[in-house]
RNA sequence: GGAGGGCUAGCCUAACAGGUAAGGCAGCGGUCUUGAAAACCGCCGGGUGAGAGCCCAUGGGGGUUCGAGUCCCCCGCCCUCCGCCA
């Protein structure tokens, strides 16, 4: 969220950023309620002033050994008042804080303003790759190969789930495998996390409360499970306080994510390319403020770097404001070519949130030059079934098998074919 | 799920029988010093305010009371045991 005073002081800033974002938040609702609340705080704070200047000559009184009765008595009202005062400006906090909950980060300026068609693609690697036979999609080649089941995940749990068998399981192994070591080789550190969590974590991170209806909750314990295991990462810092000189603190995790899709029905429906279930290593990382654009840069380039390495054509694309997730200040999708599907594939999503999560989350950083909220950013690294998508469409062969990334090899014990 | 013990600031530890959170360590700044240590001084939870100040803060939420760290109720988390369990 945004300092509240930010938003009071910058109306039409945070006007602009509303409509850029197209969020159907009120935002004239909340100066008129956050006008009303600070009002009726002011008036139970100074109630309470004297209640506590009283309290105090009560006390002073008895320790003299003077009678108080009166004092006592007299004090009794206006404790009433007071108490009404204060639920009159407990109900106008919740009011206010329900509308401020859904009020955007700010797209940061170099971010082009429009919609999906204004999306930039600021630079490509490789050139998509054509192949000297038919492309076969992952779909048809899965099921050829024995190694992708869509009946029975359909049986068990209905559509948007998905079986992998054999040695497409492993190269999804592996994947995971190689991302996680190459994360740690450049300076990560590694964590499993947990998969279900608190209103509260969710909060944080920006998905509740604009998103509730997308995600999956065990409503006998109030738990939801995550849609990405960015929200178990950022919120290992939740309600904390870091050394400036502890910072950076790079993390990546892998996790299982769970999605309602409840805006998608009808979207991507065959194959892997849109999951209520899949599995993602995701990099998070927690900066001081000065160095969070740079860090911007350097999370995509590691991102990046496993395409590169897996030999998978890509482009980067600069988000435009109205296809920024609501915490986002600036995002970077990395799209992979896929010839099978013919598109391109969104393999990951890197974005700095500045410090609107960290506020939400209260992750605050001290040092000797100040202190403040850090930075938070996170991208993928990489989401796995659109990555086996492109490794099964890149690499096919002419008879219908698929061959193994060089970089993966050794995580397959050597394997270089599959099929 | 059951029984018992706990939860005070970054950490550690006080507060009689209800009277409005005391100290220590660490950290930061300074004095002194060739430099450091020691010693000494100041700062060291959050909000608001130009400031004096005011308000909030003892795991969270309610209640009793003029007044709650303290008394009552509900919930969470940690520890020890029992039960159950991969």
């Amino acid at each position: 969220m945004l300092d509240r005073k930010f938003l009071r002081e910058h109306r039409d800033l945070v006007a602009a950023a509303v409509a850029a974002k197209r969020e159907a938040v009120d935002i004239g609702a909340y100066y008129e309620k956050d006008a009303e609340r600070r009002a009726a705080l002011q008036e139970s704070e100074s109630l309470q002033a004297e209640v506590n200047r009283a309290n105090r000559a009560i006390s002073e009184a008895k320790k003299a050994g003077l009678d108080t009765a009166a004092a006592i008595a007299g004090m009794r009202a206006t404790g009433q008042r007071l108490k009404e005062l204060n639920a009159r400006a407990a109900e106008l906090d919740a009011e206010v804080e329900a509308l401020y909950l859904r009020i955007p980060n700010l797209p940061d300026a170099g971010v082009p303003i429009g919609g999906e068609n204004a999306n930039q693609v600021v630079r490509s690697w490789g050139e998509p790759r054509r192949l000297d036979h038919p492309a076969v999609p992952h779909w048809d080649l899965g099921a050829e190969l024995g190694m992708l089941d869509v009946e029975a995940p359909a049986r068990m749990s209905g559509s948007g789930f998905s079986l992998l068998k054999g040695d497409l399981a492993r190269l999804e192994r592996a994947l995971i495998g190689w991302f996680l070591d190459t994360h740690r080789a450049a300076g990560y550190v590694e964590v499993a996390v947990p998969y279900l969590v608190s209103p509260a974590a969710m909060v944080g991170t920006g998905q509740l409360p604009k998103l509730a209806e997308d995600m999956y909750r065990c409503q006998v314990d109030d738990l939801y499970l995550i849609p990405t295991a960015e929200v178990s990462v950022t919120n290992i810092h939740r309600e904390s306080t870091l050394a400036e000189s502890d910072l950076p603190i790079r993390y990546c995790a892998f996790s299982p994510c769970f999605r309602r899709e409840a805006g998608a029905a009808g979207k991507d429906t065959r194959g892997l390319l849109r999951m209520h279930q899949f599995h993602k290593v995701e990099i998070v990382h927690f900066e001081h403020p000065d160095r969070s654009r740079e860090a911007h840069e350097e999370l995509t380039a590691q991102a990046e770097g496993l395409l590169r390495k897996l030999e998978l054509p890509y482009r980067v694309v600069l988000l435009a404001t109205g296809d920024l997730s609501f915490a986002a200040s600036r995002c970077y999708d990395l799209e992979v070519w896929s010839p099978g599907v013919g598109q391109w594939l969104e393999v990951s999503s890197c974005s700095s949130f500045t410090d609107f999560q960290a506020r939400r989350a209260q992750i605050r950083w001290k040092g000797a030059s100040g202190k403040g909220f850090v930075h938070t950013l996170n991208g993928s690294g990489l989401a796995l079934p659109r990555t086996l998508v492109a490794i099964l469409e890149n690499y096919q062969t002419a008879d219908g098998k698929v061959l193994v990334p060089a970089v993966l090899r050794p995580y397959l014990g050597g394997q270089d074919v599959i099929g």
